[in-house]
RNA sequence: GCUCGCGUAGCUCAGCUGGAUAGAGCGGCACCCUUCUAAGGUGAUGGCCAUAGGUUCGAAUCCUAUCGCGGGUACCA
């Protein structure tokens, strides 16, 4: 309807020999009814350029439109009046609302899906966890921001791969070695997965505060076995002692990785180890190294750097004085295993806010090496998810483990589910409870992550978990819900809704918003900014439930009956495939 | 120091390619279950949009400066 209008507009400013570039004309839908469905801004844009009264040019575009109208036969527009200090106020039919709503009822289950990146393959690399070490909350942040970007692309028709990059290499393996040989405890080998990562995570803390204290000449001693573990991943016979534990604690962690994947929701299609990355990142940057090669890297001392200050950053060490290549060097190689193995189109990479200039500078020095590297490479930096007392480190061990959060959160919904009277899951299984329980927590926990701006810190404190009221994962869940039972209700639905005969009642703002549904999901994409999604869906729930308080939807004796229920079948579809798109699984009952 | 980002209601945040009276949620206040799930709905209250200038018919939005907070700043990731 907006192209409809612009349309219009440019053909009214055409006849009236005004040259006025159409892509700014702005069009836009109003919120307030009376205000008309659509507002324009074209007189008061004019203003300046003609040096005209604004309202003086509004009557004059008026009545040419409605010549323009006349010709065209378009009879979905109603009415236009000029308000204000000249906006131009379009009223949309009925029977055009009754059509598009026949179009979304049609799309079914497929609402949302388009076919705008057809043929382009879309990776999103995310959690990134360090084998080893504790999964934090942190870590949900950067899964379920990059999950939902990896849904979006796949709701535009793109070929997506979900991929995330492990690291089993570095400085964090040698100091959680050095603790499981140093801690003095017996290894948690009949354990369950989450309490051998556990035990690892524990070793890494160890390890850790030894070095950074340089306790028992730890420093040294782990140093040494960081060089020795790249060594071990080609050729474990070097230290066979130090390659046992090494192999166990990657399948403990490997293990436990995939339990928290499974609660998340994430299925990868790959998973980059940077074990089989650094050795291609260590040749490319030694490739690229003046004097020989392209010159990208450096070697002034014993270290070969990128001297980002030519870019305006600052300079980062890709191998380091020992000879070891860094973080920077195995993210090249990973650049090179991406575009080796599936060739994107975009490749997404999703980290904390603290590596946003980290990853620019990366960037910037794999565009010299492979133009297309840098040119197809996004990356969404977002807030760090913070305790009151300051950022999250595993480094210190003051974390807060994603797995006890989810279960906290779990545990809190399970007690509210109890706790309901007149609740329909009095019949439910045990089972039945605590995997809707899962699911309501895992919503809660999501969507107060993706409902504020990627990029912004969101501060944490105990009540995320525990709200689940107003603007949350479970209120949208709740509108489903509803939604959905209504629907169950009705037998013969199809037919119900085959042809819709126009609204006897306004037009609700519900079905209105029903059209912003697919840009809404572009927007989000394009920009990486979910919270757009996120907050739409709210405020259609918003909306539905107000028509759910004060509309008995069930109501066969209701003229608008039918047109109700296609409503609310429309809605169910939106907010189904809408909330898949930010990862969460909706429920039936709760 | 340099650099990037942020500062909107008591709290947590939307709104930022300039447009009609700055919007939600939470908390607090007052109502609503003889209607399909009250994890709900309705109403009232709550704002020098950090500060000071500038551009404009029009600024929370753009520009400049200041203050406050945070990230980054050579061998961690």
């Amino acid at each position: 309807m907006k192209t409809q209008i612009i349309t219009l507009l440019s053909q009214a400013l055409h006849n009236l020999d005004i040259t006025f570039d159409t892509d700014k004309i702005q069009v836009s839908q109003t919120n307030d009814v009376k205000n008309g469905d659509f507002a324009c801004t074209i007189a008061l844009q004019l203003s300046k350029i003609l040096q005209k009264n604004p309202r003086e040019i509004a009557e004059n575009l008026l009545s040419e439109i409605h010549t323009c109208i006349k010709k065209s036969e378009n009879t979905a527009i109603e009415k236009i009046e000029i308000a204000g200090p000249g906006f131009l106020n379009f009223f949309i039919s009925k029977q055009y609302y009754t059509n598009s709503l026949q179009t979304f009822l049609h799309a079914g289950e497929n609402i949302g899906k388009t076919q705008r990146l057809t043929n382009k393959v879309f990776i999103a690399e995310h959690t990134d966890p360090n084998l080893f070490k504790e999964i934090h909350i942190g870590h949900v942040m950067t899964n379920v921001i990059g999950e939902s970007f990896y849904r979006l692309a796949q709701f535009a028709g793109a070929t997506v791969k979900n991929v995330t990059f492990q690291g089993d290499v570095g400085m964090h393996i040698a100091k959680a070695l050095w603790g499981i040989q140093n801690i003095g405890e017996e290894l948690p080998l009949q354990k369950t997965p989450y309490e051998k990562q556990k035990f690892l995570g524990k070793c890494y803390v160890f390890g850790e505060k030894h070095f950074s204290e340089n306790i028992n000449n730890a420093k040294n001693e782990i140093t040494q076995i960081n060089k020795e573990i790249y060594t071990i991943v080609t050729n474990p016979e070097s230290n066979p002692d130090l390659a046992k534990i090494y192999t166990m604690g990657c399948k403990w962690s490997l293990e436990y990785l995939e339990t928290i994947y499974e609660i998340l929701g994430s299925k990868f299609d790959h998973y980059f180890l940077e074990s089989s990355t650094f050795t291609d990142g260590e040749r490319i940057v030694k490739e690229n190294t003046a004097p020989k090669g392209k010159k990208v890297f450096s070697q002034p001392e014993k270290a070969i750097i990128f001297e980002g200050e030519k870019f305006g950053y600052h300079t980062r060490v890709f191998i380091n004085s020992e000879g070891l290549p860094t973080y920077e060097a195995k993210d090249i190689g990973l650049f090179y295993k991406k575009w080796e193995k599936y060739n994107p189109d975009y490749s997404l990479t999703i980290t904390g806010g603290d590596q946003k200039e980290y990853f620019t500078i990366v960037k910037e020095a794999a565009g010299l090496i492979n133009p297309e590297w840098k040119a197809k490479t996004m990356h969404r930096a977002h807030g760090i998810l913070k305790l009151k007392t300051g950022k999250m480190s595993s480094r210190t061990g003051g974390i807060i483990r994603a797995q006890e959060w989810i279960d906290e959160a779990k545990e809190n919904v399970f007690q509210k589910m109890e706790s309901q009277e007149n609740s329909s899951l009095s019949d439910f299984s045990h089972t039945e409870k605590t995997n809707i329980a899962q699911n309501i927590a895992m919503s809660a926990i999501k969507y107060s992550i993706l409902k504020v701006s990627a990029g912004k810190d969101i501060v944490y404190d105990e009540k995320v978990a525990l709200d689940f009221s107003g603007n949350t994962g479970p209120y949208l869940l709740y509108s489903y819900v509803r939604a959905n039972s209504i629907l169950n209700k009705i037998e013969n639905l199809s037919d119900i809704t085959t042809s819709l005969s126009a609204r006897n009642a306004d037009i609700t703002v519900l079905e209105k918003k029903f059209a912003q549904f697919e840009s809404v999901l572009e927007i989000s994409l394009e920009t990486l900014s979910s919270h757009n999604l996120a907050n739409y869906l709210y405020d259609i729930a918003s909306e539905f439930s107000s028509f759910y308080a004060h509309t008995k939807i069930a109501d066969t004796t209701n003229p608008d009956y039918e047109y109700n229920i296609a409503i609310i079948s429309v809605f169910k579809n939106i907010m189904k495939n809408g909330l898949y798109c930010l990862g969460i699984k909706t429920v039936e009952n709760m």
